[in-house]
DNA sequence: CTGAAAGCGCTTACAG
DNA sequence: CTGAAAGCGCTTACAG
């Protein structure tokens, strides 16, 4: 039940919003034409210094801000950022971290006065209205985020010379789009061989979903120490805490005798924590558990998580300049981030 | 240590964009003029099913998009709504929950066309900054999230005329300002009651900042089903989960013969479970705890917690839904939410 | 260093 | 039901 109160006793009519002051305005009160005010906003060449501090005052006199859609009208240039958002069923906003990736791409755009469009591509549907929204140029360019392998996204934009940025390895695009990854390989590397530092024999791993660079690459990072394992060692969840759970219970069903598993993710390796207390096994004493992202999670279990840092802040900040570089026209790039143990108790 | 690859070596000079094809492009295809594919476009009222049809061919056949720029030069409307965020340091993007937030009022607006500027108020420069360009027109609303008390967003953007909705009550504003909210006082006075029913005799609380609603009318419920309480129960911490452990360890030496301690949050009462485990106190045994908003941290920890489940997708709806009223000149309203207990084994 | 003018792609009375 | 035309607020060669 919700309670819709009744409007506010002390607002009548909603005074209509007053136009806001144009470039004509400005120009008029610093006693200039339009065109000297436009020169003076975009970089202040050849306009005098009189002139500058003239429409100096009349901006602040005016409170005078200029109409971005006008301007992108008159430049062809958007002045905004999409950041496109392929949500994998339920899984995606279960992992805090994209908050602060997101956040971090609104700041470092911020700073270079892009502002950031959030769309979310739910289904196929909003997946091709979003395609048509972006090459029809109203934005700049396009941050790509948690994008599955197959998705037509990263072709239809590329065909349209849209500038385009992945957060993570695009699976199948390593060649023709850009990305800034974390080092998911070696990160998943590091773990194994610290679980393996700490004596452990019987290394299991719970992936990610196979067809998102997280879920290959740590899987091969497991793989580059190990060798070819036992392939029951090997379960697939889709990063929910759930699915850790439920891939925890098989592998101790179907390895009884493991004593380390690496979780690809800190929440499903949360899910692993409730199925080994459950089956009576003791963490780190029977059952060591690493997990990777260094998320909130990762500190709210008992016990706390060992796991993989990822350098969110640096990424994102890595994501908007080399967004913002192709969009001036250079080349495209990869950029890879290390990634960080950090040791706690659950190992 | 970061690897900048080299370019791609597939990439030679990016293709230039490609200009997307305009209304007269259509017109031209369907025989028509402007006039009519604009009024063809917007509710298609005066047209023929001839003209209709000939448009609706033209532009699948041209993959025409409106350049919503344009439009909104013409329209004075912009299309799209500023999501505000007015961050608290550091906690804010500690709270899984904001995310749903942010991606269910997305989606809410995407169904009525409508795109979500996510801007980031960090600094009261960035606020600033923001202001002026929410009034100066480049949106049509805006959704304040997490502003505090004293922010002059609220007045500025009132004076201007903006639409505006509130994320929760805006406190000292809930006259003037719309906004949804969830009914945070009877959410606490539940658990309260709940601690109480489990035979709880020393109940106390930690608060979260008082200058935001969910700090205050928490604490409200709180003393609505205990009366006036020894001060010394009642901490106060900032929603992280190390003020939360900090704040639990003040209360244990205060009081150390509390039996039970409602958390205004999920996160801080995980750092609460921290410092009763060093304290060498069984939950729920010899304290329970009790925490609030129902986030992905209640499941991980141990034991899970018994919380105060917030209907995050409903509220980003009823956001969305009242900004959209307010654009199209509806009176300002006010919508509060039900919360309700969902009871684990932290009780 | 500066102004007049054309143009960006759309919407919307207005006349017919 | 339809087209011609003005206008939204800016930028940018162009001429001076």
């Amino acid at each position: 039940m919700s309670a819709a109160e009744s409007p506010h006793p002390s607002s009548g009519a909603r005074p209509r919003r007053p136009r806001p002051p144009t470039m004509n305005d400005v120009a008029a009160m610093a006693g200039v034409s339009r065109g000297t005010v436009s020169r003076a906003l975009n970089g202040g060449h050849n306009v005098s210094p009189a002139a500058q501090e003239a429409i100096r005052k009349a901006i602040s006199k005016t409170g005078y801000v200029v109409n971005q859609h006008a301007r992108s009208l008159a430049t062809q240039r958007a002045h905004s950022v999409a950041f496109i958002l392929s949500e994998s069923p339920d899984a995606f906003f279960e992992d805090p971290n994209y908050s602060v990736l997101l956040r971090g791409c609104a700041q470092a755009l911020a700073i270079h006065d892009m502002t950031l469009l959030l769309t979310i591509a739910g289904t196929a549907e909003d997946s091709k209205r979003i395609s048509r929204y972006v090459t029809a140029g109203h934005v700049d360019g396009a941050l790509l985020v948690s994008t599955h392998a197959g998705s037509p996204l990263f072709d239809e934009l590329n065909a349209r010379g849209v500038p385009v940025v992945a957060c993570g390895k695009p699976l199948g695009h390593e060649r023709d789009v850009s990305y800034v990854a974390i080092d998911d390989r070696d990160g998943a590397r590091r773990m194994v061989r610290h679980l393996r530092s700490r004596g452990r024999q019987r290394i299991a791993t719970i992936t990610g979903p196979l067809d998102l660079p997280g879920g290959v690459d740590r899987l091969a990072g497991y793989h580059d120490v190990l060798g070819q394992t036992d392939p029951r060692l090997i379960a697939t969840g889709d990063y929910t805490q759930a699915s850790g759970e439920a891939a925890m219970q098989r592998l101790l069903y179907e390895v009884p005798d493991l004593d380390a598993v690496f979780v690809a993710s800190d929440l499903m390796a949360a899910g692993a924590l409730t199925a080994l207390r459950r089956a009576g096994r003791r963490v780190p004493d029977d059952v060591a558990v690493g997990g990777f992202d260094d998320s909130k999670v990762a500190t709210a279990t008992t016990p706390k998580l060992t796991t993989i840092r990822q350098p969110w802040a640096r990424q994102s900040a890595e994501m908007a300049r080399l967004l913002l570089a192709l969009i001036d026209g250079e080349q495209p790039a990869a950029v890879v981030l290390p990634a960080e143990l950090v040791a706690r108790d659950s190992t």
